[in-house]
DNA sequence: ATAAAAACAAGCAGTCATGACTGTTTTTAA
DNA sequence: TTAAAAACAGTCATGACTGCTTGTTTTTAT
């Protein structure tokens, strides 16, 4: 390797170096604070840079907010990739499948959404950037769920509808969590979906 | 009556019509603009009084943001009820019963919801006082849920952990509306839930 | 080796929301 | 009727956040 590209390198691991403490500072930051109690100064403070240097890589605090938001789903999906491996119908029970699936629902991620979502709902090109960036999480999901139902006598159709019930449950679970912090009752309601996925399969 | 009497009303009266404005403004503000872009100011010019007239009704953000959040969800209780005079058993299907359930889940009264939620996520205070909030709405939908599945030969435990369920998953289905507002796959939804649950009462 | 470019640092100005303060009008009670 | 109290109105100061601008260090390319 030429001594050209070495350098080239080096600055560029540097900067990429400097976005990652950055975007990883931004996503605990709204996690501990909140999205909208979450300043560009705070997150500089917990990178340990200067403003000038996240103003140089993210010239707005919404740049910023977004690049955070797509690693931070990047991450999650690439989780759950790296678990799905074993996810087959052989190798799983559907019980265990959902109790994966559930265990995996990170409640670190909902909050973030969440918060990103209060944000866009009244703000359309942030609700454009956040939809863009949860396509490839929502098909990294998708894909693990089809593939673990696949010949199980259900069709396609039925198949995601299944996937949108079990997703919408476990997001509307995850607020009642905010709500009121009872995981007991929320087991229980997971152990009620089960038996009601393998009722569909079996009957 | 007496003159006194008389008199103490008539501003028993504005006071309470200047509340009331105040906060059904706050809501309108709210759902317009979002919780986080509501300022007190954008209440008052909403509401047509003065910064000084809101200020000796609520003496700071957060008292007013309470009260407005708690008539909410009030007047959605108190809608409820009365809706709810027709739903047993006798009257409605299962099916009818949760269609008319879903049409009532307002997605005004969820969005606004789910800001206060953000914003009390990070701030306990809030919080205990959005939880107080809901308790009386919480109770009023369990009232009726109960009600019209009495005497369908499930339990009491069961029949709770059915309306937790249902009422997690229209959260959560109204979640998936603010990412990908398509109201045709939500039905589809609906109709599979409404299909479990009968199955739950004849089975 | 050195000029150019990129990365990084820090201070500054403009804006805005909150709540306190002061003044005015309306209502209450003697 | 009149003083006290409550309701209402408007202004101001504080503090904080954002993005711009200027200055410094590190890296790149000739």
């Amino acid at each position: 390797m030429s001594d050209t590209l070495v350098r080239r390198n080096k600055n560029a691991i540097r900067s990429a170096r400097t976005r990652e403490r950055v975007l990883r500072a931004a996503i605990d930051c709204i996690y501990d604070r909140g999205l909208q109690n979450t300043s560009t100064v705070d997150i500089t403070e917990r990178a340990g840079i200067s403003r000038g240097a996240m103003l140089h890589h993210y010239p707005s605090r919404e740049d910023l907010l977004c690049a955070a938001y797509e690693v931070l789903l990047e991450e999650e999906a690439g989780k759950l990739r790296e678990a799905a491996g074993g996810y087959t119908k052989s190798q799983l029970t559907v019980e265990e499948f959902i109790d994966q699936l559930w265990s995996r629902f990170s409640l670190r991620s909902f909050s973030v959404t969440l918060d990103y979502l209060t944000a866009a709902r009244t703000d359309p090109g942030l609700m454009k950037r956040v939809q863009q960036a949860r396509k490839q999480y929502d098909e990294a999901l998708a894909e693990i769920w089809s593939r673990f139902f696949a010949d199980c006598g259900l069709d396609e159709r039925d198949i995601e509808l299944q996937l949108k019930l079990t997703v919408s449950l476990f997001r509307g679970m995850s607020l009642q969590l905010f709500m009121q912090p009872d995981r007991a009752e929320l087991d229980e309601m997971v152990t009620e979906w089960k038996s009601h996925l393998k009722e569909l399969l079996t009957g």
